[in-house]
DNA sequence: TCATTTATGAAACTCTGTTGCAATAGTAAA
DNA sequence: TTTACTATTGCAACAGAGTTTCATAAATGA
């Protein structure tokens, strides 16, 4: 989908800061850290605009949060079904340990698991790590 | 086991902090971040020895680094079958949303994923996200 | 085009985590 | 017990991640 219209589509303004940062997610197959984004920014946009458009777009279901063991946070695009109500909630990632990024991958489903009585789940994530297709 | 007896078994100094250190991780059952460390001890530690404590433990295998979506990382005692050499490599961990709080579900196993071709894993963790026993 | 609302930039700040170095404490052996 | 060696600690300084406030600028709907 055209980047605009996903914008407009999740009740955001077009704004140039919002355009150059989701055409570099749209760019990437794997998650983005807020510093990889500023360093991949042709134009200067402040820091704090940066960390404001990425919440932003966790807010709206744009991106979601992708958990490895990096000291900081990384995101990736949401497929379709997510929404700001609703996030896709099974997610697996794979975190290459050579090349060190984080890949989302969509096909796989996460299996149910059995808890302990009393315990309730509304999300999981699975993070694999290992070596990579491009890196093996 | 006795703290002293731990350290000692992993080649590490019975030292105050140490010990210190290891007596909360001993007293919480779930994951612990630097900041919750640094406010449970009694005696006033340099932030940097906290920080270089738990880095010895992880290095020896005594914790693990526990995976959440919090901002900072959290630490975790390991179960018996963790030394330095390897760590135990399939853990389960549930986050509460309602506490905050990560336990490590040492009994649950992660079921096998089957990954796209030519993408080879050697570590995995599963986080669930969800309610607690305690606040249910 | 105008008024309203939302987004941006700048500065200042907090928290997390690391590094280098000198002083101190543990440990093993004499 | 004392010594000598090595590991650990505290301190200072630093780097990076992330947030808040507020004045200015840009987007949108009428």
């Amino acid at each position: 989908m055209e980047a605009p219209l996903i914008l407009s589509n999740h009740d955001l303004r077009n704004t140039s800061a919002r355009l150059a940062v989701l055409g570099i997610f749209q760019k990437y197959t794997y998650a983005l850290s807020h510093s990889n984004i500023e360093k991949e920014l042709q134009k200067d946009f402040d820091r704090v605009t940066i960390y404001r458009t990425i919440h932003s777009f966790l807010d709206k279901g744009i991106v979601h949060k992708v958990m490895d063991d990096s000291e900081s946070a990384k995101y990736a695009l949401c497929v379709d079904e997510c929404s700001s109500d609703h996030h896709h909630d099974n997610h697996v990632h794979f975190k290459c340990s050579k090349c060190g990024n984080s890949e989302c991958l969509n096909n796989i489903q996460i299996p149910l698991t059995n808890l302990p009585s009393g315990y309730i789940a509304t999300e999981s994530n699975l993070l694999i790590e290992g070596v990579c297709k491009a890196c093996s």
